[in-house]
DNA sequence: GATGAATGAGCCTTCATTCAT
DNA sequence: CATGAATGAAGGCTCATTCAT
């Protein structure tokens, strides 16, 4: 809800445009968070306009149809992970096993804990009716994460911390729990008053995982 | 699908009776497919009709409404599962090593391969749609199969085959891998051409887990 | 719940025919409870057999169609009263007055108290859905009923009991009021928690009627 | 039927606002005619949007739902009529028989003859279904008029002119020859090829009933 | 004669999309 | 750039009617 773009008037363009801007990503924040509370077809473009804080048909301005927004929303949304993900695969120093940890509760940090955690269930909900996208996104970002945990523990192989084992099968799992966990809070959020220990669960995934790989 | 009715005409009625006790499943079969093929919201009840055989209209003789039939389909296939879930816990002889491995073997192949997989990925997009549903399954299947794993953990950790850990999470940790690529599958099942290797899969995740567990 | 009608096979035909008679009674009263409770369009078969205590198929057997249905209720439900109308009117002695004033009260008597009231609100509410019938019901009920009166008006007239007057208006107006009555209590019988003082509603009218059309 | 439909879009388009205004009273207009004739259930909403020459989906940014229409249609046509008959008893002078008389025909005038004479069949058809609907009619026009009735009679007795009588039951069946009338004229018009001699049928009434109050 | 499972046309209602203002 | 009235294509659900048993 970045309101009042109305301070300064030097440039006359850029006020527009910085409006214009900020429809755009309040319309994909606003769709964001409907499309992963009800899904897809659930959601009602009515709903995501008035959440914007616009009309319906302010929407087709910004994007060509519902399906159209859907994409953008995904496409949007995960770039910053992407690059995120890239950034601290360079600025990895320290033991394989620190680095898999620090993946490991950076993921949590940056995914998890904010609103990208809606991304994953998403996909999985719907998948099936946008499979150019799921392509996409299962690409870019889920064989991409893959590839960059895949990376840490072949080092960790390599240098003799980790037994040899199949890496890329190994990234899976050294991520699976943390992706279940994301899709399942989204879910069960309601059924665990009490909340989900995230801690708790990361550490203990951390210590059996990093156990379980470490050469004896 | 189409049962040989051709059996004996002995009775008069069992014609009717069967046919009609065939329709209840053969309605929740179609409805099963297709929800988890297209979600909830987008699977039209004609189209369920027409992959169950009958018409629109025929549907209601048997469910109330499309949510009662959504419902049926999740309790109806889910109740198996709880009962093999529980007969499992019964008959496990053995090491608490072989227990685990065992059960995350058998739930693969009684869940994970059939067409029960569905229902996981189902719960996950729809949970926020039917929030009492979501809650019985929370309650009946999520937290009853992570308390059996528990129990056998819990067994490895007092017989001295495991370290000392929280056994609820660690319970947790060893069914995430499983049921994340459930869900995962169905989403991206096309994007993985050439399949998946869950042989290899769950042989990586019981080595490491087991590995990570076991007492040094 | 056609028992078995084995017993005495005597008279093959009365024990079936009484029953099928009765059966076509019973469904006749039910449709004509549904049809003035609710409406021709608002009333299901399914709860006309449900009342009728048969099943849907059932109506079938007896009647064409729901509109057979609705017409059949109607004719056979009013031919008694027009045959008790014509049987009034032969029996009639006494002075015109008197005549007009048990007219009036055998109407209540014999239709406004009795479950035919509902009829002259079923057909104010269907005519035009059944144009046919509505040509039956004027001519051979109302304008039959108008005629009776009228009769008994003309012998006040002509005996010098009553001043002279248009017959038939006059004999409309000494029905109206009942025939409003009558479609009122249907409508508005629960607006009435206290009852309507029928009694002094016709006496009131009868008073001020025969005042009315008395000769000075 | 009676109206000629002028509300076509010869004119190229008129201004939104003014059509927006105007819709609403379109629509109403055309539900009163289709509900009339036909009755609730009866009446389609798709005839009722192409009679005031929308669309179905536009009916429903007027109107909640049909059942929403029904009750709007009811309470906004009747409105007026109460308040007309307001005004009437305000403006009342000269003798009660003369405002008796100038009751009667105005009642025809403004309901018996205008398009306002359906609402009355429509309750009477309507009643059971909708009775939260029935009761405001019931107070707010039935017992409303009769009320209305009912004080010039007592002004009648008072002053002499009646004979002394109970005002409440003399005032109703002052009214329910008209009543009756009002919803017969819909039920049977097309029996009455010839038309309903409505004038002389007030005229007899009238006479009838002054002299049947009149103080001897 | 009775049954009741099955049908399918049709209705109310919703909602993505368009377009004149 | 924004609006919001209007559209029309479906979709869920009902119910009169049929027919094999």
């Amino acid at each position: 809800m970045s309101q009042t773009a109305t301070t300064s008037k030097r440039k006359s363009r850029p006020r527009w445009k910085r409006r214009k801007d900020a429809r755009h990503g309040e319309i994909v924040a606003a769709a964001l968070e409907l499309f992963v509370e009800r899904g897809y077809e659930a959601t009602k473009l009515a709903d995501v306009a008035r959440r914007a804080g616009v009309t319906k048909g302010t929407l087709y301005l910004y994007f060509d149809s519902k399906e159209a927004l859907f994409k953008a929303v995904v496409r949007e949304t995960i770039v910053p992970v992407i690059v995120q993900g890239e950034a601290l695969a360079q600025s990895f120093t320290g033991s394989a096993s620190e680095l898999l940890e620090q993946l490991v509760r950076q993921y949590w940090h940056l995914v998890g804990e904010t609103s990208l955690a809606g991304i994953p269930k998403l996909m999985m909900a719907e998948a099936a009716t946008f499979p150019e996208l799921t392509r996409f996104y299962y690409e870019e970002v889920v064989t991409r994460g893959h590839r960059l945990m895949a990376g840490v523990i072949e080092r960790g192989v390599k240098n003799g911390e980790f037994r040899p084992v199949d890496v890329m099968l190994a990234a899976k799992l050294a991520m699976s729990p943390l992706m279940h966990a994301t899709v399942a809070r989204q879910a069960f959020a309601s059924c665990m008053p009490e909340g989900f220990d995230v801690r708790a669960y990361l550490n203990t995934h951390i210590d059996l995982y990093l156990h379980g790989i470490a050469k004896p």
